[in-house]
RNA sequence: GGAGAGAUGGCUGAGUGGCCGAAAGCGAUCGCCUGCUAAGCGAUUGUACGCCCCUUAAAGGUGUACCGCGGGUUCAAAUCCCGCUCUCUCCGCCA
């Protein structure tokens, strides 16, 4: 949520932002919503001030035993008038409020103005792609071949766009989350967090899925409970409502969980292997910090991501999100892409964002300068450390051999009881 | 799923219709006192939204709202009534 006062202020800078994002959002509502709450709250607090001052006097002159009859009957009118006029504030409230949740945020100056993802800048790349003396298969081939991914099975268990994984493909992807999480918690300083999977309606509006975004989600039947898309999600609710000592930030949190997304909308596209499920794992940094600092966490959340691919051997390039590409919450936005020489494609592997105060305040979140000093927004960031399954994908396509195995990285065999590889499967 | 108890400020906790934005204590901040420390004394100590003042903001003045959430009764609600949510205890069920 935008702080009203920029709405106020700068009308025509919001306006020139929703423009550079590619959005429609009407902005003329706003003026006349704004004035009208105004107005009514005005004249509802001036009656209501009345009725505080003679409401007293009444109770004094009963005190003294003193007719008040007269001036009771006209309270209750009075009292009949605000009930009209506080029905109409909730609405122009209930109004306004919808109208600001459905405003996204405004891109960072240094975010490039584009059209798509095509204009999104490269800003460093690192690792080199490995030479292949075959043709690099796609991840859904080798996993298919060594028997570790079985998509028609997923399909029968649920249906399409959910997989199993089995024997050492199962055993990689539990490996790649510990990994993962033992770096953030041993050497980027995050603390480990498990929350809940499901989320209630207040959680998704706070950090923006909500309202605006519901078809993407998957909601629990018979419950306003819906399956979290990220843990993002619940762990930026962690503090929801609270406010936070300014000493105690940044606040580092690191939390493994499932994601679940409706995918709606994107029919035919990413149909085959990993890449685009309903259900896949996630390692989600999330970090609370104070304004000032907030783009410098950015940078250091993104190199957090970064290093997981490093230390897995993987060519990565990590590109800044032109204002087109933009998510609706995001200020800023680093995804790191990771290279997927089956598919011949540098793929998304994470997403790291500032959101700075516009999920703080919309879950109003927020911290104490100092020991007695004003009360303000936090800035909210949030990254994959990594999405796993992709990680898998690019285990696989990157490390794939000549005889169909595949090599796992050095980084992963502790995990993996040390073996160093998955073989081909034995021909049946 | 059934029965009961509860939800008040940073915390503990009082408050059954008007004198309550809310006692008291703790904590915190500032000051005083004090060889040092401890103790003691005094003051301050919520948030949001309007309006006034003002070049904007802050500060200041003023008003309104907020005692889990939503509704109702009343001239007037933390207080009475109804619904909901959450927490705790007991029973049932369950990994």
């Amino acid at each position: 949520m935008l702080d009203i006062r920029i709405l106020r202020q700068n009308l025509d800078l919001v306006r020139r932002k929703m423009q550079e994002r590619g959005q429609k959002i009407d902005l003329d509502a706003f003026a006349a919503l704004d004035g009208k709450r105004r107005d009514i709250l005005q004249e509802v607090e001036a009656l209501r001030n009345e009725r505080n001052t003679v409401s007293k006097e009444i109770g004094e002159k009963k005190k003294r035993k003193e007719d008040a009859s007269a001036i009771i009957a006209r309270m209750g009118e009075v009292s009949a008038r605000i009930k009209v006029l506080e029905d109409a504030l909730n609405q122009a409230e209930e109004d306004l409020r919808n109208l600001l949740l459905t405003i996204p945020n405004l891109p960072h100056e240094s975010v490039v103005c584009g059209a798509g993802s095509e204009d999104n800048p490269v800003i460093r790349s690192w690792g080199e792609k490995p030479a292949f003396d075959f043709k690099p298969r796609p991840h859904w081939e080798i996993g298919e071949s060594l028997r570790i991914l079985d998509f028609a099975c997923g399909a029968k268990i649920t249906g399409a766009r959910f997989t199993l994984y089995r024997g050492l493909g199962a055993l990689l992807e539990r490996a790649i989350i510990n990994f993962m999480l033992d770096l953030h918690t041993s050497e980027h300083g995050y603390t480990e967090v498990l929350t809940p999977f499901m989320v209630n309606r207040a959680s998704m509006t706070g950090t923006g899925q909500l309202p605006k975004f519901e078809e993407d989600l998957f909601r629990v039947d018979k419950t306003d409970y819906f399956l979290i898309p990220t843990a993002e999600v619940p762990v930026t609710n962690i503090h929801r409502d609270e406010i936070l000592a300014e000493k105690d930030l940044p606040v580092r949190y690191v939390a493994y969980s499932p994601c679940f997304r409706a995918e709606a909308g994107s029919y035919g596209k990413d149909t085959r292997g990993l890449i685009r499920q309903h259900q896949f794992n996630k390692v989600e940094m999330v970090k609370f910090t104070v304004p000032e600092n907030s783009y410098d966490e950015l940078e250091k959340l993104t190199a957090n991501a970064e290093e997981v691919l490093r230390r897995l051997g993987i060519p990565f390039r990590t590109v800044s999100l032109c204002t087109a590409d933009l998510g609706f919450s995001a200020a800023k936005t680093y995804d790191v892409e990771a290279w997927m020489p089956g598919q011949d494609a540098y793929r998304e592997i994470s997403s790291c964002s500032n959101f700075e105060d516009f999920q703080a305040r919309r879950a109003s979140i927020r911290f104490r300068r100092g020991e007695q000093g004003k009360v303000e927004f936090v800035h909210t960031l949030n990254g994959s450390g990594l999405a796993v399954g992709r990680t898998v994908v690019a285990v696989l396509e990157n490390g794939q051999q000549a005889d169909g195995s595949v090599l796992i990285p050095e980084a992963l065999r502790s995990y993996m009881k040390g073996i160093d590889r998955i073989p081909p499967a034995r021909v049946a």
